[in-house]
DNA sequence: GTCTATATAATGATAGAC
DNA sequence: GTCTATCATTATATAGAC
């Protein structure tokens, strides 16, 4: 709603419309990006018309941030909640660095929304950044602890490498999925992980 | 260059304004994107009538897909003109590193057409497959061939390892560039190079 | 080959009925 | 709050003059 008061009781009506326009904007802009998506696409998806989409937000700009911002939240709360990190560097690292490349590699959804926050990162840089400080920053923030925890791992940067980590595994993805490198230079995702194993594991030894 | 046809006059003229076309279409869609550039802007950037464009180009996809082709070629150029990766692994690494990781930041042109390809590549996965094909499989060959020659590395899986140096330099640059991350989660990129040489280096020892 | 002018369609956004 | 109907603008693409 356009302004909302301080102690007032939802209702539910509203809140229903507004979750159905974000529906329908999540499936219009993350498969037609910023620009080719139309306002009356995304009432029609949404199933409401285009004067109530108005009604509940500014503009295409405003539902744009807002949906995206819900989006990083979402993504947020499910990279989160992987299992904790601790234990055998071994088993713990081939685990994460299996888990967070399928979980990128059967998420079509994932996908889209990379591509689209970084085909967008011209235009609205401000959503970028939401991405980087709610989800690649904590991940990486999580990663590099665990390393410093492991001193045995004898590794002297654990920020850059955890960075090392992350950016091979999503750039794996970018290349053979967002960008359809698939069948032009094929590789299994299991030599991946054992290379990226085997460079920080034996690098102790 | 252009094939000169029997009986054409002033064949110069029409082969400068298809550049001229050319070069205010990437002028463009690397500022706004497919589907935010305007063949009229096109037209005006260019300094040609819009008709002009439509007489060399069939219409908007037809002019995307060639300018896109272009930037692709001249992109392999650019990389492929490195310095031959011969030497020292200790040096070669580090100077390829280096010298790759700079020539991303400091090149701006090349930040959008990452955006423009990573944004596009669901309507026009050809041309993400273009890219692949020209610039990212040619210069991941490179590297694995590099690090094959040298047995003293002892790594077992040279590819899956040029991707993790590759993957981890332009990943770090889609972060800390392309989405803007730069402020947020700040890092030398010394600190970048350093890690990974000692990640592939010391694993030998 | 290149231009000006225009046809035709779609877009973002709003007015007013209920 | 939600809808239908509509406005003003801008888009792709083409016709016809020179």
């Amino acid at each position: 709603m356009a302004r909302p008061k301080i102690g007032e009781t939802d209702r539910s009506n509203s809140t229903d419309k507004v979750e159905k326009i974000l529906q329908g904007a999540m499936q219009e802009f993350l498969a037609h990006g910023y620009a080719a998506t139309s306002m009356d696409k995304v009432a029609e998806a949404a199933g409401v018309s285009k004067a109530t989409v108005y009604s509940h937000f500014q503009d295409k700009e405003g539902l744009f941030k807002a949906l995206i911002e819900k989006l990083a939240k979402k993504r947020f709360q499910k990279i989160l909640g992987t299992q904790a990190l601790q234990g055998e560097p071994y088993i713990v690292l081939r685990r994460l660095a299996k888990t967070a490349l399928h979980q990128m590699i059967d998420d079509p959804e994932y996908q889209s929304f990379e591509r689209l926050l970084i085909g967008e990162s011209a235009r609205f840089p401000g959503l970028a950044q939401i991405f980087i400080g709610s989800i690649a920053k904590p991940a990486i923030e999580t990663i590099s602890k665990y390393i410093a925890s492991r001193p045995e791992l004898n590794i002297p940067d654990p920020e850059a490498t955890a960075r090392i980590l992350i950016g091979s595994l999503v750039h794996f993805v970018m290349t053979q999925e967002i960008m359809h490198g698939k069948n032009i230079m094929p590789m299994e995702s299991d030599r991946l992980i054992d290379a990226l194993t085997h460079l920080i594991i034996n690098c102790a030894e």
